[in-house]
DNA sequence: TTGACATAGTAAACGGCGTTCACTCAAATG
DNA sequence: CATTTGAGTGAACGCCGTTTACTATGTCAA
């Protein structure tokens, strides 16, 4: 590996000069606001210039996208990284994590977590490979909410019942994250599910039929499917919200 | 109220043509395969034609996501009135409707309760308006969910919690839909959240890492949430899923 | 019946978009 | 120094929403 040539140098700058250039402008006019065009005229260059880089738009909103997810993930292990070794408490602050990144960064929340944008479809649907963005970062909340699990009674139906509906479907799970107890496995996803639905309606403004402040909602959600973790332990006091902004 | 004349049934007629045209772009190609010049295509006319009946491409868009409002809400009214005369037995069938729905109508269902596209945006925004189609929606939900609730022990967080927590953001579901005890209000909502998490995942393809069946799933969710709502009545059988296709 | 008006449609144009192609010019390579 | 590679340009094609001016045609009152 020698010292990158002047060429090789310049290209990199410019490659992330067009992602820059890309963020941006999801950020300020959303998705349908990203254009080869927009993008070279910021740049101070021709649309036709980024096919050096990119060989369409939808492999440029792709990549993008790749990004997002390991910079969502990134902020995520930070917030699990920077509370202490419960894992309640880490799964508490991960979620807050996610929404605040959810919130804060509404376009980006939705083209990776929205509907499939055409350039986002087939890298959606390769998402059981667990070197996949968004594979890895369900495995971050996976390996505490496993912890979390183990030795606490799980509020589940009973274990035939899933046994019967759920036992031969969880496949691709078991292919990306490694096997898991079925109850486990039905505990997980079902809160997956329900921290999605919860950000995915703020994001959407779907919910301002109903609430005036979604963190409050959310703040309630969270406390309410972390109980049901510990009726057994009534001597184990909550994570009460640390710090916040 | 007279007999319409001429002009007026040839406009109501192109006027349904557009709107079916739309919608037969939008199954086929998503929300960005409908144009005003592909509608008018279709339709052997040219595009500014369709500016006599909607002024701007987004209002077009509008008007549909108002439509399929209607036509969702229909389906699941549909499924309650096919079901008995318990709520518990209502609301799985109508859950059931809108999955069912929204699996075979992916486009449909994105452009309603995905992100906002540019023309549904103002749209959502007023969504706590009681006579907003999404309002209508939420309220057929909420009739049976009440009913079901009564004498049932909610499975909340307890009531001062909920109460100090949320207490003071419910006000939009209070105009939209009158005053709730904020327990139910709550489960409310978080059952809300939870069957839009569900089917938005399964819709946008996010549950392809976990499960190869998300109906299972579903399944599984379903009588999970209902099961919570009874657990003092155990000679209560719970209704077992009915005919299904 | 005739004339005035409202309505539905057209053609042309503007600016924006992704993408392709032929071309130029500078950097790297021998 | 000659050659090849790579980055970037400009023109073009066919899409798109939208506006404008204009033409028929249905409607309705005088």
């Amino acid at each position: 590996m020698t010292a990158p040539t002047r060429r090789e140098r310049l290209r990199t700058a410019t490659l992330s000069e067009i992602k820059d250039g890309a963020r941006r402008l999801l950020v300020t006019g959303g998705i349908e606001a990203v254009s080869l065009r927009a993008i070279a005229r910021d740049m101070g260059m021709t649309a036709p210039a980024i096919y050096r880089y990119f060989p369409s738009l939808e492999a440029l909103v792709a990549g993008l996208a790749g990004d997002l997810y390991d910079e969502l993930r990134q902020e995520v292990e930070a917030a699990r990284d920077g509370s202490g070794p419960d894992p309640a408490g880490q799964l508490l602050e991960m979620c807050r994590a996610l929404r605040r990144w959810a919130v804060g960064h509404p376009a980006e929340f939705t083209l990776i977590f929205g509907n499939p944008v055409p350039g986002v479809i087939e890298f959606a649907d390769q998402c059981d490979n667990p070197d996949h963005p968004g594979a890895r970062l369900g495995a971050v909340f996976l390996t505490p909410f496993v912890e979390l699990t183990r030795g606490s009674r799980l509020p589940t139906p009973p274990a035939e019942l899933l046994q019967e509906r759920l036992g031969g479907h969880l496949a691709p799970l078991a292919t990306s994250h490694g096997p898991l107890p079925i109850e486990i496995a039905y505990t997980f996803l079902s809160a997956w599910t329900r921290l999605y639905g919860l950000v995915a309606m703020e994001v959407f403004g779907h919910l301002g039929w109903a609430v005036d402040e979604p963190e409050a909602l959310f703040e309630t959600e969270l406390i309410s499917q972390l109980l049901q973790f510990r009726p057994a332990e009534p001597g184990d006091a909550l994570p009460e919200g640390g710090a916040r902004h």
